[in-house]
DNA sequence: AGCATTTCGTTTCATATGAAATGATATTGA
DNA sequence: TCAATATCATTTCATATGAAACGAAATGCT
């Protein structure tokens, strides 16, 4: 019977689920509790502190959130008036969204807290080893990208996509 | 200013949640769609297919999840006849937790597609980087251990209790 | 031009989650 | 022995989530 034999600290699907947990809460403690913010406020607030006068759908697209959770985000930053909306004077279908002062002060208050957080956990590894792990999370990316079944990731997390600012358009 | 040169797509606690998301999402369709479990029910299952008898609470402390879940879980599962719940005799307040033969079965048939999917995962990895990878994930909670503000992670989940089988009492 | 289809963002609605409250039982200490 | 406290599982209750529905605007097709 092979029941008994299965172990679930050992399974790869739960000790990344239990690790991600891990460092997931660390990371909101200091944007919730010091902040206000949710996840997904932050990861909107970082995305469009990058490209300004992104729409939703754009944002949804880019930071792994589902369309409802951009929405609201945004709905909630812009009455916090961290961002602000308007919509597209071309079509008049989407929204462009940019940071207020307001908001860019939040993030710069906020980003080198989250850079230390990553700091302190990369900390525990060597130079040679953060490669290392970044190649091979990359790897099993890639294994999903080839499985139809798993869920497709965002262009933007592609491996080089993600610096380059190209307008694409 | 630091806003702009924060990329999101290099920051390590994403990149540990979107890679964990589609390894999740990816087990979900199993034991959703073909066994009708949640990821909750799911955990709870393979835990007292290993150690009988147990409480909600030592399933909680073992699985990672909150105490209304796994309360919750096993509802589902005893209404489901998966598995079943006696109030033990020692301390009326426990609950004692057995897996009935109906919840053997659907394990039996739910585990390999699980070890399926981590399997071929983890095909894209050799051997050697396996292992490396399993040491690096482990340093980085080796971190978080260390971290008062970090949460705990369950003595499951640590090294080398995973499998021995020490009653602790 | 005019109707069908697609693409936006938002909102419903049904479900999931977890902190705190609850009731029941054990344990402790005077 | 018997109150005070602690621990267990469950249940509330307030919030988060995401699939589907929705109305508005753009695009395609004839």
């Amino acid at each position: 019977m092979p029941a008994p034999d299965f172990n679930l600290s050992d399974f790869l699907p739960y000790r990344l689920a239990v690790l991600t947990a891990r460092v997931s809460k660390l990371l909101a403690s200091i944007y919730e509790e010091r902040f206000g913010l949710t996840m997904p406020e932050w990861r909107v607030m970082v995305h469009v502190a990058r490209s300004e006068k992104v729409s939703i759908r754009e944002i949804h697209n880019c930071v792994n959130l589902e369309k409802p959770s951009v929405s609201r985000a945004v709905a909630k930053l812009e009455e916090a008036g961290l961002l602000a909306k308007a919509t597209s004077a071309r079509d008049q279908r989407l929204v462009e969204i940019v940071l207020t002062p307001e908001g860019q002060k939040v993030l710069e208050a906020l980003i080198p807290e989250a850079l230390a957080v990553e700091a302190r956990l990369l900390g525990a590894l060597s130079e040679g080893e953060r490669e290392q792990f970044s190649e091979l999370m990359e790897r099993l990316h890639r294994e999903l990208d080839l499985n139809p079944d798993a869920p497709k990731r965002s262009a933007k997390d592609l491996p080089s996509s993600g610096s380059s600012r190209l307008p694409a358009e």
